[in-house]
Order: C-alpha cells, then sequence, then structure tokens
DNA sequence: GGGTAATCGAGACGGTACGTCATGTCTTGTG
DNA sequence: CACAAGACATGACGTACCGTCTCGATTACCC
C-alpha cells in the first residue's frame, strides 16, 4: 500500500527543474541519453522526487511536452474558408516537425513509449494527440461526405505522414505534404466513391 | 580497427539456435525481456558468439523475422481481378496481426529499434517491409489515376494502420479495414481529383 | 572526476557481510576462486557496493585481515628475559602458519597481490607486517652487537622463512624454526663480527 | 586420453618465436598484460601451439628464463680466494636486478605462478633457483662452522633480500647488499655461536 | 616421389569474470 | 513531510581471455 504523496506540498520549483532538465537533455542528446539519472543531476534533485511524481522517463517528457502546449495555447488551425490552403498549412508544419532531428526527438520518445506501454499509448493520445486530431477533424466536418468515419478521415492525413516518418520510406518534404493533402482529400470529397 | 569475423567458419547451429531463442523469448515475454544474456543462455550459446555477428537484439529480430520470411516464400497477394476484394484481404490480414499482442510482438520491436537508429530503419525497410509494399504497389498500377505517386499510394492503405495500432487511437477490425481500403482506393480512382 | 563516496553513509552490515564472505571463500577453496562476484553472491551484495569501497579482491583480503587482527589485538611477543626461546615461539607460530596451506591460503593472497601493485604492497608492509615486524625489532634491541641496521637484523628471520614457504626450498619444520632462530642470533650477538 | 603431441615434429620456429614474444611482452608491459592470446598474436602463432607445449602463461617465461640462463652459460661466482669479497659480487648482482623493475619483472612473474601452483614452484626451484643457490652453497663450504644446514645457510643471503623486494620493507642499494653479506657471514663464521 | 598423419596459423566457439551503468528502493539529515 | 543526496541490491551491458574445437595449408616421414 504505497500512499500516495501529498500533491499539495510538492515543491514548484523542482517540478519545474526536472521538465526543463528532461527537455534539454533530450534536445541535447537524444532519447537514448535520457536517463532519470541524468535528469535528477542537471535539475539538481533527488531521484526520489523523480519516482514520487512520475512513473518513468516518459511520462515526464509527456508533462514536460504538456505543460509546453498549455502555454502556447490550443492548437490553432486556420479557417480562410479555404480547406485545402488550412489543411496543406497544418500537414506541411507537421512534416517540416518530423524532417528535423532535433524537434521530432520528442515525438520519438513518446513513439517508443507508446509502443512499450498501453496505458502510456492512452495518455499520448488523450492528452497530446487528441486535441490535434480534433482541430483537424472540426475543420473536416461538412467537407466529406457522408458514412466516413471522421476519425479514419483524420488518420488519412497524419498516417502516412507518421509511417513514412517512422520507417524512412520516403522524404518529409513540402511536396510530399501537399501530394498528400490532395489524396486525402480526393477520398473524403463527396461523390468521390465512384468514379 | 576491428575486422569483421570469418563468416564462412560461421556455426550454422548456433545461428539457428540464436535466431529461435529470440523468437521463443519474444512472443512468451515481450521485447522488453528480450536481453541478449537471455537470448544466449536460451541458445545454449557464448555472448560474444551473438555480438560477433550482431549489433544489437533489433538485429537478431529482424534476421529470425526475414529467416521465416523467407522460408515461406514471397508474399503473396491474389490477384482475382476484383482489386477491392484483393486489398481488403490483406489490409484484413495486417490488421489482425496487429490486433494479436503476440503476433505484433515482432513489429513492434522492430518499429522501436527503427525509432532508435536511422541505419537500422533502412534495414527494416529494404528487408522486410518494401517487398510487402511493393506488392500492394504493383497491383495499384494501373488502377490509380495519373500524376500519383504510387509510394505515396500505398502509405495511404498501411500509414492510418500503424497509426491506430500504435496509437491506440481506435479499434482494429475487419470492419475497419474494409473501411479503409475503401477510403485509399476512392482518393486513387480516376477521376476522383475533382468532384 | 569520480567523486568519493560518502563514508558515513556506508553500511556497516555490508562491510561486514563482505569481508566475512571473502575470508570464508578464501579458506574454502584458495585465492584463485575468489572472485569478485563470488564474494558479492556470497555476501548478499551489488557488485557496484564491493567496487565502491575497494579496488580489488586483494584489498577485500587485506581488509579482512587487518579486521582480524585487530579484533585480536596487538601481536604480544612475551617477554621471559630468555630472547632465545621467546624469538623460538614467535618463528614457530609463523612457521606453523605457512606450513599449513589453509592458513597460508591469505599470506599467499596479500603477497600476490603485492607482487602486483607496489601501492599495495605498501598498505601491505604499513598495515599488517610492520606490527609484527617492529614487536621482534623492539624484542631485539639491546641484544644486538652496534652498528646495525635493526630493519635488517628482523628480516635476518623473517626472510629465510618467506623464502622457503614460497619457493618450497625445504621443509617448515620445528627443527628448522630454531635452526633458523639460532642462527640469525648467532649474527646479531655482540661479538660476532669476528671470529 | 589426450595423447602427447610429437616433439621430433615441433616446429622451432614457432618455439622460438613465442619464447621470444612472451620475454618482448613482459619486459613492454608487464606480467599482468601477457596473456596467452597476446603472445599468440606478437608470435605469429596460433593459441592451440601454445597450448600444446605449454600448460599456462607461466611455464613459457619459465622456459623463456631457461633458455637465456642456458644460453648465458652456468652461473659463475668468482672465487678470488676472498670469500666476503666474492659474495658481495653476487649479492649486489642479485640486488641490481631486483631494484631494477624491468629486470625483476620475469621473477616477479615466476614467483607470482609459484605462489598459485606448487608443482610450477617446484619447476622454478629445481630448474631456476637450485643452480644459483648451489654456487653459492658450494663457495661456502668449508667457511661454515660445523652443524649447520647448508640449505639454510644460503637462505640467509637470499631470503632477506627477496623478502625486501616483495614487500618493499627498504631500499636495495649496494650498502644493503653489502650489510647483508656481512651480517649473515656474521652468523656462519666457525665460533660464531657463542660471544 | 606420392600418401598420409601430424603440426601449424587462424580464429569461432561456450564459458567465466570483469568493471560499468541505470534501475527503483531505502536511508539519512535539512528546511 | 517533501526534499537533496546518494548508498544499496539487482540485473544487463559489452569486453577480455580462457581453454577447446575445427578448418584448410604446409610439412616431413614412410612406404
Amino acid at each position: 500500500m504505497p500512499k500516495p504523496p501529498d500533491a499539495t506540498r510538492r515543491s514548484e520549483r523542482s517540478r519545474t527543474a526536472i521538465l526543463d532538465a528532461a527537455l534539454a537533455l533530450i534536445t541535447e542528446s537524444g532519447y537514448a541519453a535520457l536517463t532519470i539519472e541524468a535528469i535528477a543531476a542537471r535539475a539538481g534533485v533527488g531521484k526520489q522526487t523523480i519516482y514520487r511524481w512520475w512513473k518513468g522517463r516518459g511520462e515526464i517528457v509527456l508533462d514536460a511536452l504538456a505543460e509546453q502546449v498549455t502555454a502556447a495555447g490550443p492548437p490553432a488551425l486556420p479557417d480562410t474558408g479555404d480547406l485545402e490552403a488550412d489543411l496543406r498549412l497544418v500537414v506541411r508544419a507537421t512534416v517540416a516537425e518530423l524532417a528535423d532531428p532535433k524537434l521530432s526527438e520528442i515525438t520519438r520518445a513518446l513513439t517508443v513509449e507508446s509502443l512499450t506501454s498501453e496505458s502510456f499509448a492512452d495518455q499520448v493520445r488523450d492528452r497530446i494527440l487528441r486535441p490535434q486530431l480534433d482541430t483537424i477533424k472540426d475543420r473536416l466536418r461538412g467537407h466529406v461526405r457522408a458514412g466516413i468515419d471522421p476519425d479514419l478521415a483524420v488518420e488519412l492525413f497524419v498516417g502516412p505522414m507518421y509511417h513514412r516518418w517512422m520507417l524512412r520510406t520516403g522524404p518529409l518534404t513540402e511536396e510530399y505534404a501537399d501530394a498528400l493533402v490532395d489524396l486525402a482529400l480526393a477520398a473524403l470529397r463527396p461523390g468521390a466513391d465512384r468514379g
């Protein structure tokens, strides 16, 4: 019966230091070098303080990212009226992030942990991914032919992108982003079910 | 200058024992429990014999899978004339494999390692993934409207599937497989570019 | 900069267990079988705990012996007034110890390590040997003709003994001990410099 | 029943190369670095060739030394008529050798192995040590008072020397050598038994 | 002078132990 | 009681050598 710690007495200073240290280490040296001991040392914190509040390095990265996202406000998807242009913007941005080794390090970390633990995958999905996917889903509403699962529709945009990133099956360029948007939209467009 | 070992002197007995042990352990206990020491012990082999021929556990799993695939012959995609039916078959099969925790363990392993090492990702792509993707690409030829990158076309089928599997964004069922095929085909079909 | 561990936090339980395990193993199986892993296993201790406080197995044996010696109090050399009788006692005791394979195992260990590392030899000399030699040196005072280096005088007793033990050049018996004392005393006795 | 190899077919070239390599390695890097694999590599020889003819590295060093000694001819102890002067010569020479880290490395090796294996100690004694000690023993004959074991007499010269070398209990200088000879001779001189 | 049996260089093999690293838990003051 | 510090038991890492083994390729002796 390991009783839960008293959250009201938690040190904000330590919490922030840990999150900052984790982000700094992961961008400097990659996820492989991100050990609990390294975080503790860098943050000037005892290891126990980390284990008291997090289950592992994955959760720390997750929290750090969530913090960052919260600070930046909700993900904004422009609504210029031109659906294709708007989607190109987001897809291009995501592709650019994945193409950058430093920037994609956090995504790499979360993906690895998701593959390792189902409950972790659930957390990533609900806290990080869902909000992003939902903005696309909302923007798509009304432009999709009837009978199509909205979740599947969104996956049509992000799935190929992640697949290409993970398995390096091709270049991650703006042209690729545009072609992907083009293709996915063609699938969804009303009247596309029959040539 | 660590000179490479003499492959002609390699012990076939040990090679097979190691590959078998790795597969047995990964299906029994998962990738996390797959340590070099465990493989060595199970295979009745010295650790050095493993390190002599492989760089890490990822490569062993990769070789084991390649062996298996080679034994099973090239992946066969039926060509009944009905493209949609044929694709449903493969996509359903893949979805079923991903839905099974045991069967997907190897895919999980290869994905984690691909995210960890670029050169490993290249190997997975070339030795495992490419042959599979190419059968779809070939089958698709002639049924896709002009100007579409064939690789992107294939990714439209597999990307969403893997994304859903990794991040658990939805159920992996036959209905899902069919819907995915339906949607992807709609995107590719000649005349789909404009409603 | 490998900073030194905090000695005040050291676990007395582990320290003792390690020393005891080392002594038990060395008398049971000899110095060759005394591995760090065996000590750790026998003591129920992690290897790192050993490496944190000792440089190698030699130092452990040294500490164990020092502990034992400390517990037994300072080496007592009787002073009955009969110098020759007193010396026979110590030399006989030492010869008996060297003649016993079990008892001499520790001496063997310390000698091997002394031959391997100069700094180790210094430790053995200062912590173990010096006290023993000094009791002889003190007892000899006043019975030695002028101009003789006291250290050399003491070596005259112990040197031949160890030499015979190490290189097995002859039996280690009480007769030998007595003859050695006889001879060494003859060398030191006032008036011995000229026949 | 591991039948002994046929000595008549032995490769003289390999034998010499191994002995040379062992001596070179031991003087260059010390006994600790003298591994069978290093010798084999340096000598351009297969490991099996070493194991076929020797039991371990100690025996190789022993053979190498014996070879060297044989080449140099039997140890010569001068007989100028002045016993003390003659003994000073040998003792000084031995002390000088022990004082030199490079030169004493072989002695170190043989001593360590002697402490490890009784049968090895016997070999060292019979093949290396005895001839040296016997020259002293012979030279001493006639100058020693009755009733003294000649072997013990010799040990009086070499024992203290080795003891001081092994345990670093004092400097190994010419003055030391002379004082040792002086003292030992005093013990042996006829009429020394009673002041 | 060809057949054959051993030694030879080379190095892969199953092992053991090494010394290091990180894990997650526990312990010891300090604020 | 949270915290910084860090010792602890555990377990895997990747490396170094061990001593045995198997593989052609020279030998060198015998018929």
